[in-house]
DNA sequence: AAAATATTTAAACTAATTATAAATATTAAG
DNA sequence: CTTAATATTTATAATTAGTTTAAATATTTT
């Protein structure tokens, strides 16, 4: 069983055939793509099709958005329109999008992570979430 | 002559009479609205049309994005499906959005620039853009 | 002032996403 | 287990943000 349907039985979420295969489909990216993956609703359906030709796209959206709401994986609004998808993980983690490739790139980073929360906190905000994206081009080395 | 209109000139942007609104629009925002401000397409053309009612909505996307490819504006997209619209400022800023209200509250970290550029480095990238958004609610004082 | 070029308008079109109604599957009650 | 009640899926229609197009208007060039 793929550790979001573990989650899924945590959260109460009823789990589908169809439910089953995208979950399946969202833990394997992480896995067999590491954190250069993130699909988009298309490709999440191209993949689930693999396994269940009748899936619907509107199943993969709708499903997507229970899993988003249940906080079982996150919605990322890159620069590109349409929104990509990853599990949620333990650590929160920040991204640099590679411009030329549209390459992912993870990073944690433990003083940005403190720096936000300080300034909120000045604002007089109560920081509820967050967001950090760098965009980059490789540096090539000689 | 607004700050827009001036910037217009320098690139070669042509100014017709419907740009001319759009920028005195855009230049108010900041002026009358301060930072709090940042409209979105329906608004600009709201209070665009007050001062022509026939200018078509058509015309705002097509004039924003001539503004956002000379330099002249910058949009944001935020959590919130549409994008949002802010004068270029000379001083590049950070936005910290409050999730009840939608306003909106600039600032400037020095030391989150530094290290994001430290992190993209690191990373093995040129830094070539950047987001940071923190999402917050009023923290209310007794 | 006429010809060439650019911009605007209104309306049609896209792409991403959401809603709806009928069909199918799942759960609960007897 | 078998029917009624509830939830989910499918296919399709609707919606929303944004773009394109063709005809009308305006601006610039000659």
């Amino acid at each position: 069983m793929s550790k979001i349907e573990e989650k899924c039985k945590e959260k109460g979420v009823r789990l589908t055939d169809q439910r089953k295969i995208i979950a399946k489909v969202i833990s394997d990216s992480k896995q067999t793509f590491g954190s250069k993956d993130h699909p988009d609703v298309d490709e999440l359906h191209k993949r689930a099709t693999l396994i269940d030709k009748k899936i619907s796209i509107a199943t993969v959206y709708r499903t997507i958005k229970l899993f988003e709401e249940s906080g079982i994986l996150i919605r990322h609004d890159f620069k590109e329109g349409k929104s990509r998808y990853e599990p949620t993980t333990e650590e929160h983690h920040n991204h640099l999008i590679d411009i030329n490739s549209g390459e992912i790139v993870e990073f944690v980073d433990k003083e940005v992570e403190e720096l936000q929360n300080k300034i909120a906190q000045k604002l007089g905000y109560k920081l509820v979430d967050h967001k950090l994206e760098l965009y980059g081009s490789k540096i090539k080395k000689n």
